[in-house]
RNA sequence: GCUCCUGUAGUCUAGUCCGGUCAAGGAUUCCGCGCCUUCGACGCGGUAACGCGGGUUCGAAUCCCGCCGGGAGCACCA
């Protein structure tokens, strides 16, 4: 009974206790949680939990493997558990490899996510430990060694017919098998596999591999093995021998925990059970791992912060903090349905969070030099506020005009007319617009708050360049107000009317404009 | 093709196990209005969903059957 209590998640039981103590509420319903849902772990014990979390290194993480690190950290959390973070850094293939910067770059990762593993394994240190493990599954008569080349493998597996070498007996396969081990075979010419059933509905199931033999060099440990476990395989040990307590997966793995099921039934182990999220993407987020991972090599990409990769430190890089990501992705729950979300989504998250704590700063994009005729005398500086609402943020004086900057966009169709530069002065355009190159020319009218297009503007004097790097990875210059040379790497600003930027670079007079890259609107 | 998973508004999600309290809640988007010297924020209002067809039942988003749609796996990758 009070298993029963405990296992009840707290705001449903905060829910039923009120409804206890108030027969007469008859409120309108409990506002449903705006997160997705979480079921409970079975089994799982307060305190005694361990997760894991499973990165192949072959890349910074990705928005998608934010699922994994922030549903993890979210039972972590339930059940005051223990996360280990375990390089599944088995020999991958030709295509997939393994690449120590990766290693230091996930960790990185994992920390500014807020996520601190309670220990770091590395799957190519415990690869003597598999071959003990296969053996008992040899002995248990559940796996074979064929030599059919991959090819006629794979046929085989569709057809469900069996080669010539799934009937070997024990002794048989137990030679084979310590031939692999003392190479007699080269790469691709053995391998132990499971044995299932042939007939087994799903094609994919049938026999698969359980170890094979690979030369590639491996970054961590060489060439010094070259028997390598499939990951099914590892995490039917490594599951069992690290003492793993659920296994919360992407679905994508489903097919794993059949295998890894398999093979415990197969010798008496009871392992842990598994959970399953779907497949999560993030519209704007078009470009896949690998191709990410080519552009970054080759240069085209600005490294593993580039906004194109959606990894977790271009996010940084743009703003948006790992709160708001956490939160993004939590809402999603553990639905099974895959899904794409739009960026938005993760935006007005992150707005949330930033809003009420940056500072506005005026920017201009491709911006048209104004001057002022008759501008008015002592308004040579204007005193701000740094957010509209926000008076404890302070204000900051720029200076103004008469000369300005103005946005070409803005000036659209607006020849001849009134506007305000905001905050600040009414102007009447000229009617005809200038050469290019030229200084437009316009006219002070008036200082009050007339209800008229309202223009963003940069003083000329002190207007300092500033280079917007944008999330498809292109380049908006513009002008910035004067108070942009204080900004300091990783500020974030808004820059009003364009949206949420995060500094960069600080602005070096005569070399460089300010860097800022794009958050979100 | 086979296997598994999955279908609630434009997009996510709660509710489905244990049918009525759901003329379906929340978030986001979009539209309108208000407000502030932002196209942002905030406030108010609005549009908008149980994939389809049968069945069971006094009553179905919820149970049963059939159909249709979406996704993933079918590597000696992870």
């Amino acid at each position: 009974m009070v298993a029963d209590v405990l296992a009840i998640p707290g705001p449903e039981l905060a829910d039923r206790l009120a409804q206890l103590g108030g027969p007469e509420a008859a409120r309108p319903r409990e506002a449903a949680s705006t997160g997705g849902d979480f079921p409970d772990l079975v089994g799982a014990v307060p305190g005694k939990v361990v997760l894991r979390l499973a990165p192949f290194p072959s890349g910074a993480l990705h928005i998608g493997h934010g699922r994994m690190l922030f549903i993890n950290q979210h039972y972590r959390e339930q059940y005051r558990g223990k996360i280990y973070l375990v390089f599944d850094d088995t020999i991958g293939s030709e295509e997939k490899r393994v690449e120590t910067e990766f290693f230091g770059l996930i960790e990185e990762d994992l920390a500014s996510a807020g996520v601190r593993p309670d220990a770091v394994y590395y799957k190519s240190d415990r690869i003597p430990n598999f071959y003990p493990w296969a053996r008992r599954v040899i002995d248990k008569g559940g796996a074979y060694v064929c030599t059919c080349p991959a090819e006629l493998l794979r046929e085989n597996r569709a057809h469900g017919v069996a080669c010539a070498h799934r009937t070997q007996t024990h002794d048989e396969t137990v030679e084979e098998w310590e031939r692999m081990l003392a190479n007699a075979y080269g790469p691709g010419e053995a391998v132990l596999r499971l044995r299932t059933n042939l007939a087994d509905p799903d094609p994919a199931f049938r026999d698969r591999v359980l170890l094979r033999i690979s030369d590639i060099d491996h970054p961590r440990v060489g060439t010094k093995y070259r028997i390598w476990p499939m990951l099914e395989f590892s995490w039917a040990v490594d599951d069992i021998e690290l003492g793993i307590t659920h296994v919360i997966r992407g679905k994508d793995l489903v097919i794993e925990d059949r295998m890894q099921r398999y093979i415990w039934d197969l010798l008496g182990i009871t392992g842990p059970p598994f959970l399953h999220w779907g497949i999560l993407r993030v519209r704007e987020a078009k470009v896949a791992k690998s191709k990410a991972y080519r552009e970054v090599k080759s240069g085209q990409f600005d490294g593993w912060a580039d906004p194109r990769t959606w990894s977790l430190r271009s996010l940084d890089r743009r703003g948006i903090s790992m709160e708001a990501l956490r939160a993004f992705i939590l809402s999603f729950g553990m639905s099974l349905s895959d899904i794409e979300v739009p960026a938005e989504t993760l935006y007005s998250e992150n707005r949330k969070r930033i809003d009420a704590t940056t500072v506005r700063r005026a920017f201009v994009a491709d911006p048209v030099r104004v001057e002022v005729e008759a501008f008015p005398d002592g308004l040579e500086t204007v005193v701000l506020a740094n957010h509209p609402e926000r008076a404890e943020l302070g204000t900051r004086r720029v200076p103004t005009g008469p000369e300005f900057f103005l946005a070409r966009r803005d000036l659209e169709g607006k020849g001849g007319t009134e506007v305000r530069l905001k905050d600040l002065i009414n102007i009447e355009l000229p009617s005809t617009v200038p050469a290019p190159g030229q200084p437009l020319r316009a006219r002070f009218t008036s200082r009050e708050n007339k209800r008229i297009p309202r223009l963003q503007w940069v003083g000329a004097q002190g207007a300092l360049p500033v280079d917007i790097l944008g999330i498809e990875g292109e380049h908006t210059a513009g002008l910035g107000e004067a108070t942009l040379a204080e900004a300091k790497p990783r500020d974030i600003l808004q820059f009003e009317r364009v949206g949420f930027v995060r500094v960069e670079q600080n602005w070096v007079p005569g070399t460089s404009p300010l860097r800022v890259a794009f958050g979100h609107p």
